[in-house]
DNA sequence: CGGCCTTGCGCAAGCGCTTTCTGTCGCGTC
DNA sequence: GACGCGACAGAAAGCGCTTGCGCAAGGCCG
């Protein structure tokens, strides 16, 4: 690298290097651009001129003339939940292996602004724009998706939704699920195959799709295995640590333990209960079986056994699969709709039930 | 909001705006734009045709022959990481608020990506881009830091340092710093002050600015009170909680429990060491007492008396310099230097020495 | 050894918007 | 009642880049 004669005052422009290096704009354009054919020797001319000049393309202009911007935009609740960063993650990474550039935006959980974000990527022309977070899916939730799914089509967008209920066939977007019924199904036969019957079901949420398709798992493990279930033993609550740890602590100040084992909802649920319990002056597993869902850190912290959720893979998978509509658009209808696996993790936090009837 | 007669067959631009209100595209880029006198009844026939037309501008053409681009980058490691979650989201937040869009790029870690970044929002127009994560502050990190800054500085933008060394005070940039060695020195004081002296320091990494302001405030803390540092309290590694796990468990078979209390590098190594002691047989804190750092989740999932960084603000400073830098430039020098203090949080993890005093 | 087909490059027309620079009114002023 | 000025609106010049089209060489064929 040579010492730098030009010290540039702005900033070089396409048309500087096309004269530093005596060729035309569109040659310079095209050696950079690749994907035409060029003589070796104007090549490396321009590529000093480049150097010299320290040049870097403007990526507005380049977007506005060419093809369009290779942006992908991810919008969360916030990027400082766990379960959210993951998937950011997995969006990040699958966007830099496209050579995309990955845009986040904080909800907060605020669905007017996550309208006003979604204009705002239309301004962007983000090649996709994925949502995440689970909703209660009511109607007006459905309609106000269709009408971001086609508005961004209309500008060669594509909407792809994570872990959100499905849409409409017509609507063209990709949703990528995962499994939550069936790793609450895994989860509870774990627990019912070490004996326990009497189950404690933690934060019961009518309306949220993710909550009810894990209880739906819970509720179909029991009537698999024989075992009614009883009403009593469901607890209705959110998810999260503090949520999890009032269950669990107004259950045990306002009855007996009538359960010999847990399942929360998610892992900071577990979390709290687990402490609540300890107060109580009881101990997972000696005491208590627990098992948790989402394997978030803390879950490995705590030895807990959960519901692992391929995160990362569904942040990948649902660029991947928007970015590269043109093979899934095979499906005919607009609607990509994908259902990752969930695997149960076990780890230290279930005990077999001594106690329990032979069956 | 009436039907729309126009199916917009791919996206109305501004021409066509102009065209259905019957006026010029200045008037309608001045509508949009705002700051010059309009007529109400043309705002009105503009702002009608917009929402007929169902218009978005398009940011790159903005971008292109207005200012710059109104986005700001945030570079860290992987946002999966918490402790850089909570400064992406501090940025996130600082620059909504400012109107601006964030731009996040995950590194891995590699100077190269870092490097490569760099550029590729060079290419942006970013008008600040925050750097995150520690490092090994050499010679050639300087160079590299003072080129980054330049070349930034060249194309109208800022570069922003979080949790790193300071720079040279002509090199143009934001360099948002938090008290390393403050905390520490709270930290340890808390101990000595309940009787503890003899401290296990675990996580000394010779160069790593982060990690020697920590055990730099340790160190000052012993010796304003009076104790000797001994050499064998102070164990290397690196920060984690597998090498926190790995240290106590290599401590606590090599030799005998001689220590009170652990002074953890950050809150995951605390973790760690508290699993490695409790499969030893050790409780803290009846046993150990134990002190982290950083406040992260799974501080307070323990009880962990730990020393605060405020992520957020970290995050929330540094764009927020950047951005406003015309006030700041008051420093003359193109550097801004801020550090923003830490705070212990006093949990359950720490009891006092009773043994101590009389020895 | 000339016509023809590459191969390599320049020209110029935009991409969709902002922003001067010019007007064109309509009204108050002396 | 002519003049000046403020409030608006339009025309047009780009912003920096990509790309279709056309044209010059050079290598191949017959």
């Amino acid at each position: 690298m040579t010492e730098n004669v030009t010290a540039a005052p702005g900033r070089a422009t396409l048309r500087d290097v096309a004269a530093r290096a005596g060729v035309s704009m569109s040659t310079v354009s095209r050696v950079l651009g690749g994907g035409y054919p060029t003589a070796a020797k104007t090549k490396e001319k321009v590529l000093r001129a480049v150097e010299e000049l320290d040049y870097v393309a403007n990526a507005h202009a380049r977007a506005l003339a060419g093809g369009g911007s290779k942006t992908v935009a991810i919008l969360v609740g916030s990027v400082a939940i766990e379960f959210q960063a993951y998937i950011a993650q997995g969006v990040e990474e699958q966007a830099t292996d496209d050579k995309h550039l990955c845009l986040v935006c904080s909800t907060g959980g605020d669905p007017e602004r996550e309208l006003a974000y979604i204009q705002l990527m239309r301004e962007q022309g983000a090649r996709a724009v994925v949502l995440v977070g689970t909703v209660v899916a009511d109607e007006a939730y459905h309609a106000r998706m269709r009408q971001f799914a086609q508005a961004l089509d209309a500008a060669g967008s594509r909407l792809a939704l994570i872990g959100r209920p499905p849409l409409a066939r017509d609507v063209p977007a990709v949703v990528v699920e995962f499994d939550n019924e069936g790793g609450a199904y895994a989860a509870t036969s774990h627990l019912l195959t070490q004996g326990h019957e009497r189950i404690l079901y933690l934060g019961k949420q009518p309306g949220q799709t993710t909550a009810e398709g894990r209880l739906a798992g819970h509720l179909r493990a029991l009537a698999d295995f024989g075992v009614e279930a009883d009403e009593s033993l469901i607890v209705a609550g959110e998810f999260g640590r503090l949520p999890g740890y009032q269950m669990m602590k107004a259950r045990l100040e306002s009855g007996p333990v009538d359960f010999t084992a847990i399942f929360a909802g998610d892992d900071p649920a577990a979390a709290g209960a687990i402490q609540a319990l300890r107060e109580h002056g009881l101990r997972v597993p000696d005491d208590v079986s627990m098992v948790g869902y989402d394997d978030l850190a803390v879950a490995s912290d705590l030895g807990l056994t959960t519901v692992h959720i391929p995160h990362e893979e569904l942040g990948r998978a649902a660029v991947r699969l928007a970015l590269h509509q043109a093979d899934a658009r095979g499906e005919e209808s607009g609607l990509v709709h994908r259902k990752l696996a969930t695997q149960l993790i076990v780890r230290d936090s279930v005990r077999p039930n001594v106690g329990a009837r032979k069956r």
